[in-house]
DNA sequence: AATAACACAATGTGATCACAAAAAAGATTA
DNA sequence: TAATCTTTTTTGTGATCACATTGTGTTATT
């Protein structure tokens, strides 16, 4: 026969002292999810998470809610939960979605940067630029959130980061499948574009350049063949 | 002194058979928060919840979560949970973010709409007509949503539903308060103007009429007035 | 009388248990 | 051999309990 089931590797987050139990589950389920750790389609019980992470299965319970609610996890009818299948036409809708929210936001964070905001875009800038030349596309993804984050936060009203984050989230494991091929591209910096606009405080052209940097970031990944090895990866037919 | 406690009116939701207990103290909590029962800056407490539901704990605790993760709660520091309070710049961000999101939405399931679902808009218009004649403003509420629902939906491979839902359950119990203004306002009917957009396949027409039917219900509750009788309601000052 | 110190009650978190439903495995039959 | 039925195991759900922490009301002190 087959092998019973497929293996799960979860790297643990840091256990911050003074942090319950079950915000340390949700941190290393969550950055689970997003390094692709665990296979789409690939059933996730209560119990075996529990005894992974050794935790009781209380705190597993309520962290999974909780990733469902955002959209990381889903809900089968049986009441069992997985990392949802992703297809091609998902995968263009959330790249839409997210040009278009993103860049709402990023308008509308516009009119709050001040000198000291974009000096830490600017760091963040460099940062990237740096890591981007060492060749460390671990660290690249990582602090291009950061840059998109620290961005849209400049708003101190902001109310579309959270559901940014949920767009992350889905995309997350299909996005890093994707960034290991991306040294093979030339990369457009569009951040130098973003920057430039920012300081010329031109919302339209701040939305064109993260539109660019989003689509940029993740167009080859939406291509046909390499999305189609990871589409069907949990071998069940439905 | 001041009274304890103000007290909380929960309607119960349908207690449909062969659904988890969790699921209904879910729905009945959220229906809560749209109707505005609870009010905002008011603590919850998980044993009062589950009393008042005449529940254990445990689907009080797994609701809350979930309300939580979808922004209709706030978890405070003390890691207490009550309704976020609104500020005037806050409601209208959270206007705008609708009017990004949904005009998107709108758009990107425009070429999905067939014969079929476009007579489903045709008989949701009716009904909200129709309400909107006898004064029901209830049902024009809930009916608007179903319209907005039915839209965004037709498109097969749609993820923004949960992001714009999480919206509206923010706005939700402010909007009530709005509505209850509703009919001494005349109302342009926004929603003809966007089903000749959806007949004509015209996209840029059904984003305005989207965008200008989102600003118009909700225009004069973002007025600083109306806002500040309801923005510092539970008394905290905090 | 205002404030600080204390004691008491209430709360969130996490663990454990019981149970019905669902999966999986095994046995049986065509 | 393939399909169907039966048994066994596993799983999510919900209830209850223990405990450390926080909130609150009371008393003592200046």
């Amino acid at each position: 026969m087959m092998d019973k089931k497929s293996p799960i590797e979860i790297t643990l987050a840091d256990r911050d002292e003074s942090v319950t139990i079950t915000q340390w589950v949700y941190r290393t389920l969550r950055n689970a999810v997003m390094n692709g750790q665990i296979l789409p389609g690939r059933a996730l019980t209560i119990r075996e998470l529990a005894k992974i992470l050794d935790v009781s299965p209380m705190p597993v319970r309520e962290a999974l809610r909780q990733l469902s609610a955002e959209n990381a996890l889903e809900i089968q009818g049986n009441r069992r939960v997985m990392v949802p299948r992703m297809t091609a036409m998902k995968f263009n809708e959330l790249c839409e979605a997210r040009i278009a929210i993103e860049s709402h936001a990023a308008a509308r964070a516009l009119p709050y940067i001040d000198a000291i905001r974009l000096e830490e875009l600017r760091a963040l800038d460099r940062l990237i630029d740096k890591a981007q030349d060492e060749g460390n596309l671990e660290d690249v993804s990582i602090l291009n959130q950061n840059f998109h984050r620290a961005l849209y936060t400049a708003n101190p009203h902001q109310v579309t980061l959270p559901l940014i984050e949920s767009l992350w989230l889905q995309l997350g494991p299909f996005m890093r499948l994707a960034t290991s091929k991306l040294e093979e591209h030339y990369l457009v910096d569009r951040h130098n574009e973003a920057m430039t606009a920012i300081e010329k405080k031109d919302a339209f052209a701040l939305q064109l350049a993260i539109a660019s940097d989003i689509r940029e970031g993740i167009a080859f990944a939406g291509t046909p063949e390499l999305l189609n090895n990871f589409i069907q990866q949990a071998g069940a037919p439905a």
